[in-house]
DNA sequence: CGTGAGTTTGACCAGATGGTCAAATCAAGA
DNA sequence: TCTTGATTTGACCATCTGGTCAAACTCACG
């Protein structure tokens, strides 16, 4: 295991390797799915070489996890209290379908762990994204209050948004499957803009 | 091998408790993270004593979703193109709501397939799945003609249901840290309804 | 009851998989 | 250049896992 002191050149870049190629891994094939093998050779190390970089398979899934959740968390701490109701939520849904769009495996890896539990991150749920959605969802109810936008069940609201962005990522074969050559994300934006914006209006 | 004549009493029993057993274990873990021990186990049987009856792992799984799919397409099924616009469309997502309830397994089934990239059951989509949906959303091509709905792209207003009313049955664990004691299904019911109300009014 | 088909199981196997270790190789600063 | 810590690897191990098989047991029916 490498010393604890300043990472050495070496060791960013191997680290950074691992972990791209974790991500390739594990948000295909889940956790038991994945082989440290598989990662290894992705990785372009020997498997003896990753488990010099990360004591086990499960500390490479647990330093994604929590490497990510920062990213899959940041469009919803960008929602603005003081921003203009509609507009700040169409924006939080929009840098969300984008999101869907550029990082797909990050979705499907969250996926992938909350389809069967989140046995490694029920912790995180509970805490952090339970008060992030907390935060949000209260002003959420203030723009109800002051007849900005329609009243609705916050909690409801944000599920709402989560199911219809990463649809897109998470079952994207199933998409495809039936829009054949069109676009996913050309068809769904202006569709989830459209839905949002008449929900929205009191 | 038990011979394929008419199935024994025994055949019966024992076929049923495995694809009850193997429901439990491969929706909570995926086909790769479910063992055929753990299966066995769960419907009281030995592992030999299992692959008498079906003479693989894969053969269960392919068992299972195959004699799933009918029923977990049976709602769009439902919809009639003689009904009134809006209420076949509300009545089809509160059946669908009500499925996330009330066969959760299933559509985590479903799920860990499709994220993973659908290996075992893509033909199924691109045939019977693709097919139904052209079939369903012709008629609310129709509808949106005459004028009776809002014009909206027909492919996305069924994808969006499907995420609206499954994310509650896949994501089970996650809507259950946020929204704590509440059940989830008495706040998504109404929020559904009326999101669709407001979206499919001309 | 006898019998043959249907059912069940303990013992076993081969390959996959997560992980270890000592030895070899490499890199960078003194 | 030399030394020392960082890096890499081949060989290896224990366990898990899907699957096999022959022998034993059970059941239904003539």
């Amino acid at each position: 295991m490498p010393k604890d002191r300043a990472p050495t050149r070496i060791q960013k870049k191997n680290r950074a390797a691992i972990l791209e190629a974790a991500l390739n891994v594990f948000s295909a094939h889940g956790f038991r799915g994945a082989t440290v093998d598989q990662i290894a050779a992705e990785a372009g190390l020997s498997k003896p070489n990753l488990l010099y970089y990360f004591p086990s398979k499960e500390a490479i899934h647990t330093a994604l996890l929590s490497g990510l959740l920062d990213t899959w968390l940041a469009p919803l701490h960008e929602l603005d209290a003081d921003g203009d109701p509609m507009e700040e939520i169409l924006s939080y849904i929009r840098r969300k379908l984008q999101m869907s769009r550029e990082l797909p495996r990050e979705s499907r890896l969250f996926a992938n762990e909350l389809v069967q539990g989140a046995p490694r991150i029920h912790e995180a749920l509970s805490n952090d994204l339970k008060a992030l959605v907390d935060e949000k969802t209260a002003i959420l109810t203030q723009w109800m209050d002051e007849g900005k936008i329609a009243r609705l069940h916050p909690y409801h609201l944000v599920f709402s948004i989560w199911a219809l962005t990463q649809h897109y990522a998470d079952f994207d074969v199933q998409v495809r499957a039936i829009l054949g050559d069109e676009d996913p994300f050309d068809g769904a934006e202006p569709f989830i803009d459209t839905l949002y914006r008449k929900l929205l209006t009191p």
